[in-house]
DNA sequence: CGATTGAAGGCGAACGTTCGCCCGAACGTT
DNA sequence: AACGTTCGGGCGAACGTTCGCCTTCAATCG
């Protein structure tokens, strides 16, 4: 247990004040600069680190952004998460940031969780994801007036931070994919429920069908839970319709959906590609190892964990960032999961 | 910007000084159930939340558990960090502890962030991933007499605390299971240069092997990197062997490499699981949804984070945490990719 | 040549806790 | 009646910073 170096130590060894070796390490005083190449020798000599929870008592801050995210189920993992916390924890540090994990709260403690943590000082900001409707952690932050950025939109009248992901602009690009790929029938495999995210991707497949003259038949549109089993179900029945209103290809708003859905038409004996075009969304690692390789919409995730990082950044200092909202593209990858290799139509 | 509620404030509503509020928050101190029950009141009225700047710099510690990881490669995520990291998040709570990321440090700075995290007090101990021999983060945290648990071992004549996950006999398990299953000929996908982990699963094999009396052909061993395109070409090399010598399944010591292996099994023709048996380990999500299903080896990640963090506790109260040193078993899953059906032999 | 200015750095205070020690009252013991 | 003990709670101090203001001294100016 190495003895505590303080800023008195560093002052006494420099010969100056304790209050000058802090001027100088924050950038601020006037000092010659041969005092402070002094005082930086004896900081080195020294090794001395400045002690936080004193600066944080001080400065009344913590320097670390609080986040959390809905653990997923075993057999799926979050396929993003990876890549987001370490472009966050990057670019935080870039800022001078740590990121603080806390447990996903149950709904009904949620808003408290984050109360406290605002009211402790623990935490100053917070990152919230996975947004919705009427979402009562967005609502709770806008009244404090405590600084946050959301990874997701809320709802359209509460003015707050946010990046998001254009999942309509994603989806509507899969689809009109598949509509040059040849398809005219095309399936959507959406979430159930009242979900934001959900709602606008599915968006952009109407868009899609719309803008090319095709019409939605309502038994093309399935709507399940995330899972393999409801992928592989929706397509089992889809392709159970009467042959003059079957699809050709199916639309998943997320890769898990996509893979059940191939093994589903690989089942029934068709070439997927060829016979079968199939979409999904994430870019899961590994989706372009399954066979045939799914064609898919990565998203931006290095690009929204800086701006995330840089917005909240802005709003802890007391800045509005600017833009204060930010809508990226996806980019939709091509695999051979919806291609149609010489195809005769 | 709520007012901040301190101490004082509380103890002016309740009537008492306050430093006899801080020990009724913290349970010492003598009070009358009488003024205990006027002092906890007055916090809920006050909606009173400690400051833990003020808390951290007195008690001198952060309540914080520093971790960093590697960043895994875009095209494969990491396939374990979700559910790690979320049962880190919550057995760390159950202690009073919260979870800070820092960036992964290039391996030159490495000890110097270290060090760095531990004199300015910022976290109060670490969870040390990615171990290998020598490691010089161990060393360091050692040398300093700093808390710390590895996830992961390292040099046997070292002596601090770790949980590790017994690669040996899980790779040991999949050998078996492949031997029960008929094969004679058993290929080794392992990892290149000097890895802790990829030497300790190796000798699985081995002892499998050797336990069977089954020789062991040199050519049967491939060292890769973990990728894809690794697997693939290692089992299209062990294919092109003649056929007295050639293998007829393979053990990979990561899924990455059983699913490169799987397809180079399948362009040559050959049915996965009936002619030539794969087995992983990790059990990455949606190794089950391969076709065939991928048998694996599946670690306890929520035990061996629930081992971790109290280890850590422990340490960081000063305690000397027992046993210290933990091995736990990993879980063979069987499935297609390693079965015979109805084979004759 | 005295007054003014600006740079260099010292100094007191405060941030909100926790900790150890003290004190008075009440009680029981010899 | 004098004494020790325990209980309930007060009080001063300290943790290591940062911040604003003050002092000193030399250089500049009218």
């Amino acid at each position: 247990m190495a003895e505590r170096v303080t800023l008195k130590d560093v002052a006494a060894r420099a010969g100056v004040s304790y209050q000058t070796v802090s001027k100088v390490i924050n950038g601020n005083g006037n000092v010659t600069a041969e005092t402070e190449a002094q005082i930086w020798r004896a900081i080195e000599e020294l090794g001395y680190r400045v002690n936080v929870a004193a600066r944080n008592l001080r400065t009344n801050a913590s320097g670390l952004i609080g986040y959390t995210w809905a653990p997923s189920p075993p057999d799926r993992g979050n396929p993003i998460l990876d890549q987001f916390l370490t472009s966050v924890v990057t670019a935080a540090e870039a800022h001078g940031y740590h990121l603080m994990l806390f447990p996903h709260p149950p709904a009904i403690e949620e808003v408290d969780v984050y109360r406290q943590l605002m009211r402790s000082g623990r935490v100053d900001g917070f990152i919230v994801a996975s947004t919705n409707y009427d979402d009562p952690r967005i609502r709770l932050l806008i009244d404090e007036a405590f600084p946050f950025v959301a990874f997701g939109r809320s709802n359209p009248e509460w003015d707050f931070p946010y990046v998001d992901v254009d999942g309509r602009a994603g989806i509507r690009l899969a689809t009109e994919h598949l509509i040059e790929q040849g398809h005219r029938a095309i399936a959507l495999l959406a979430w159930p429920g009242h979900s934001r995210v959900g709602a606008d991707r599915a968006e952009g497949y109407r868009d899609a069908m719309a803008a090319a003259g095709l019409p939605v038949d309502p038994a093309w549109i399935h709507h399940s839970e995330s899972a393999f089993q409801s992928g592989y179900a929706a397509v089992q029945q889809l392709l159970n319709l009467p042959a003059d209103c079957r699809p050709t290809a199916a639309v998943a708003l997320d890769d898990t959906l996509a893979i059940g859905a191939i093994r589903a038409a690989l089942d029934a004996g068709l070439r997927v590609g060829a016979d079968f075009g199939v979409t999904g969304f994430d870019d899961a690692p590994g989706a372009q190892y399954l066979s045939p390789p799914l064609t898919t919409l990565r998203q931006p995730i290095q690009q929204v964990a800086e701006r995330l990082t840089e917005m909240l950044v802005d709003s802890i200092h007391g800045r509005t960032p600017s833009p204060k909202q930010v809508i990226l593209p996806p980019r939709l990858i091509v695999r051979a999961s919806s291609v149609r290799v010489g195809r005769e139509d």
